[in-house]
DNA sequence: CCATCTTTGTGCACGCGTTCACAAAGACAT
DNA sequence: ATGTCTTTGTGAACGCGTGCACAAAGATGG
């Protein structure tokens, strides 16, 4: 019963593993601020440190697309960046909704990253009717009325979700039978599609939680091995005058 | 020459997978809302429906942390809450700053998911002067030059970063030579810090990105196989009128 | 107290991703 | 043309994460 996949279907698209599509933005990244340098080559070191990863893995990631170097040279910048882009389908214009225009949802509008790279903001849309017509990022935002409209005649097929968490799911609901395909979801909820619609999900929560579980650790092996380096955490453990139970009401069965 | 990690360490905390490290967030929202209604026990199949993830999956994450469920049962709700809350540290308090406050770093200071789980925005901290005084979210932003202050003062070991990029690389190394340990990177740039510094990346460009790619298959593969469906895909590849080389300059060489 | 039924906890196998290490390929100098 | 030197591209090994499938554990009813 309404088994929709709620993650990714990573069906490994052609040939191209899922971690080196995800890592493809990054070389993009690293080759455009090379090209603007007017460097012709680099390395395979070179550009591997650029983007913080390692030197063999990029020349995995890059042997999947096919022999773009030259050995004893290494690979020519503007070349790897057309590829790269192509691959990824950035040579396309990819026109993007944003609905929610909350404060998130302004900062993605404003999002410089957006428009360098073949993606147009189309459309802002709000629930709120105080909103309609506002301009944000020099868009005016449509009401959530006219969503289908917007999304059949700018022909989007990527959609972008800021709203609370409550609304997201209504929100997805809309979004996909109106034809979108991929959504980029900002809302802390887990969105249930049907397949063959790709959800990625963006939760600052969920990072930040990760970071303490590391920070947790890291304070307590310092206790453990005392004197490693009298930096912050241990300062941070004496503001935080609480200890590790705190005054959490739970309820402890057992 | 300062080879300094940029990725995280990953070295398998206690026994604990990184992987599951980052599902248990994800759970503790599921049995947070569990919680609020009132829920008192959830078997692994229901609370794995509910975060989006397979049931055995669940169960081997939980396992884990111990033997907290009842066979023929299932799990305590708020037991759940409390042990999950504790391994990631949310039991205590953690002072957060946000260095950039634009439109994106005002977003996470209003951003309640901070807050409701141990995180507390202990300072904005931007380098515009006209912005110092100026309340953003209830909290009145400061100049950067007190960043230093700030983050001994408040006993601060969780920064985030949401600057422009020129400007992050710079921000992190007085974060971390202040006493930072972990940071949460907005900026979309490869950052750079010591060992035992932990730095998590969220870049919305890249996301999106990712998605074009899927999206750029999925219209490929209809167009081979077609009337799959007349949904959106074909109505965008329409007004996106534009071949797959497109516009784009690259010099091809060979 | 015993039988049955539900649900956990986990051993095992498989597949993906990462890393090493090296042969092949080409540039460059002589 | 030949040798040397740099750097790519990749075969192979390894380790982690995932999912299956089932035995053990406990609740529940008679």
């Amino acid at each position: 019963m309404a088994t929709g996949r709620t993650h990714r279907p990573a069906t490994r698209s052609r040939g191209i593993p899922e971690a080196t599509v995800a890592r493809l933005p990054l070389y993009l990244r690293a080759l455009t601020a090379l090209s603007e340098r007017s460097v012709p080559t680099v390395s395979s070191e070179e550009l591997a440190a650029a983007a913080g990863v390692n030197s063999a893995k990029l020349r995995k990631d890059f042997s999947y697309l096919g022999s773009y170097g030259t050995r004893g040279v290494g690979y020519d910048v503007e070349y790897l960046v057309y590829q790269i882009s192509r691959e990824l389908g950035l040579t396309q214009d990819w026109p993007v909704v944003i609905v929610g225009i909350g404060n998130l949802g302004a900062a993605l509008a404003n999002y410089g990253g957006f428009a360098s790279r073949g993606f147009r903001v189309a459309a802002l849309i709000d629930a709120d009717p105080a909103m309609a017509g506002k301009p944000v990022a020099g868009i005016p935002v449509q009401h959530a009325d006219e969503l289908e409209k917007i999304i059949e005649d700018n022909g989007v097929s990527i959609g972008v979700i800021a709203t609370p968490a409550g609304a997201a799911q209504p929100v997805c609901d809309r979004l996909v039978a109106a034809g979108v395909t991929s959504i980029l979801n900002f809302a802390p909820t887990v969105l249930t599609v049907p397949d063959g619609v790709d959800v990625r999900k963006v939760d600052l929560s969920i990072e930040l939680q990760i970071l303490a579980f590391h920070e947790q650790r890291k304070a307590g092996e310092e206790r453990a091995a005392e004197g490693t380096g009298p930096t912050a955490a241990t300062r941070g453990k004496e503001s935080a005058k609480q200890g590790p139970d705190g005054d959490v009401p739970a309820v402890m069965p057992a």
